[in-house]
DNA sequence: CTGAAAGCGCTTACAG
DNA sequence: CTGAAAGCGCTTACAG
């Protein structure tokens, strides 16, 4: 089951390898190859449905046209919509994407920074797990394109793009104040990553501002290490021993989602007896009455962004610019406080 | 930025290429390669941080431990989270995977197919869209290894999982008859695949197994041209069209969905005007009251089944066994009509 | 205007 | 016990 090769459409031809080579990839005029042989190669290629072998044709050039994808989980609403749209994105490019997903597990994420590497990639698209700066520092040095995306190391000095998490969640709680919500809960994860700590530094300072206090035992930090049912008994009980929470401010999606579990399993309702805000959306939270308010990061515009950073490193003319960006988020209100 | 290679090795330790391959492959002992020189070879090669580049281990080898999977769209939470326990699956057999998105596209769908392979893939994991076919057939013939997952073609002889749409939709149709349902409505799709198809004659022939007429103007079939907001609209004039409808059985999550949307703008309770199943479940489903009952497929099963399947092709002995699997699914009651 | 040769980094059958 | 050579399928600089 041999496939045709670029020597066997040469010997049909009866040119050499070289030839086809130039001709298949448009490249007749720098060689000079005659009209009249490029058009036989051209047919002869087509109607025998060969296909360049892009192993080899990596391995010779270096080049892959493929990019590597790394985030932490797929199975997640905000990193299968990232997923898709860098796809897409990458498409316009002419850039295939291979995603792999790190589980949010160090050894697991430099793991698969390897792979990529030794696939040769041309470029790599990274949601870092934390611990993954060794790996990424790595991948700097050998001046491969790099961008970050929904998180970065202040440490290090590669391109990144997220969303506004100070902006975005200082608004929420903006919204919570407005509405009249004193008791406003925190439910964050332990994880020590920067967007859950902006977003827990912006619920702090908007309180401060408004001279509210701010009760330490309103803030919950879900260990990460909690296993799906666990995150919501967990949240469940936080709620249950803070009676007088009337809102809660929940700074992941997957943490709203197991809130929600645990709201549910309390038999309490929103926003009658609890008011809810998620940072970030997700589809299903405008299907239902009420619908949850949530903190909606633009995964289109950071999609675009990332693709532009990726792109100028790998064909830019080495010019210098500016490789960070902020990408503003969009408040969504669904709920009827 | 050169990586080091074989050869550097090789020059580090005073011998050839060949002897650092052998040692570095764990065939040290098949080419009689002494202890000591062995040794020295490993700690050189870890010392230099050394990786082999599998593009080339690929074009020698013809194999590259990489296998491609093919699904509808990554965001949509049943191919999410089927790709996500590929990915677990294929881990545990030392392979990565290559995810890419059809978009429900039959062009896009073959260029996937032909891409994969002029990237060598060892195998094919494909919920393959109308039209693919032809890419698939050709797989076939070039006797790749390919498992079709999820919808399959009568017509090509490939191995395949799927859910066993047929048991699943009747289950559905005998409990809202069970409870009382008589105006039961269809919400289905007009793609023309396997999968509705066969969820849709479930229907009928449980109706006509009650001897409950079939109102052909209780099924509505979408047009899978119509985008997401127009599939809202749709759903909502076909309901509204059809007031005595006391129940509907939506045939996919995706329709599901735009058919919650659709119940919502009518201002509609569930259970109370209308009772709901789902052919697929929804994590979100589970959170809100009253949940929508569903018919689940079983992901993890549907994984496991194809990665064996895909891995006979691949290391098997070349015995033939039977590999095609219709996966039960399980009925979730959730609502409380 | 076109061909022969080198080489990308590896593995494997073969020779010694 | 180890090395030299061929070759995977391609591209590119060079020679004619």
């Amino acid at each position: 089951m041999k496939e045709i090769s670029i020597k066997d459409i040469a010997k049909l031809a009866g040119v050499a390898p070289s030839t086809v080579s130039l001709v298949l990839n448009d490249k007749a005029k720098q060689g000079r190859i005659s009209d009249a042989v490029a058009e036989k190669i051209r047919i002869l290629a087509r109607e025998n449905g060969y296909k360049p072998n892009q192993v080899a044709v990596s391995l010779r050039t270096g080049s892959s046209k493929i990019l590597g994808l790394i985030i932490e989980d797929i199975s997640n609403a905000f990193f299968a919509s990232i997923a898709k749209a860098i796809e897409d994105e990458a498409e316009k490019y002419g850039y295939r994407v291979l995603y792999c997903s790190t589980e949010n597990n160090t050894v697991r994420g430099n793991e698969l920074v390897n792979l990529l590497f030794q696939r040769q990639v041309d470029g790599y698209l990274i949601s870092p797990t934390a611990g993954m700066e060794n790996g990424i520092s790595d991948l700097l040095k050998a001046k491969q394109p790099v961008v970050l995306i929904d998180r970065y190391f202040p440490t290090l000095p590669a391109p990144y793009v997220l969303s506004d998490n100070i902006a975005g969640a200082s608004e929420a709680l903006e919204y919570f104040i407005a509405k009249g919500h004193r008791n406003i809960g925190l439910i964050t994860s332990d994880f020590p990553l920067m967007h859950p700590q902006q977003r827990e530094s912006a619920y702090t300072q908007t309180l401060i501002k408004h001279n509210i206090p701010v009760n330490p035992s309103f803030i919950y930090k879900v260990p990460y290490t909690a296993l799906h049912h666990e995150a919501t008994q967990l949240i469940a009980d936080f709620i249950k021993s803070n009676a007088e929470l009337d809102a809660i401010f929940f700074t992941t999606n997957y943490l709203c989602i197991h809130g929600l579990g645990s709201i549910n399993q309390l038999g309490m309702k929103i926003p009658d007896d609890i008011a809810v805000i998620c940072f970030d959306d997700h589809d299903l939270f405008k299907l239902y009455k009420p619908a949850i308010t949530a903190v909606k990061q633009n995964v289109q515009e950071i999609a675009e962004t990332a693709m532009q950073f990726l792109m100028h490193q790998i064909t830019g003319n080495g010019e210098k610019i500016e490789m960070t960006k902020v990408i503003a988020t969009e408040f969504i209100i669904r709920d009827s406080v």
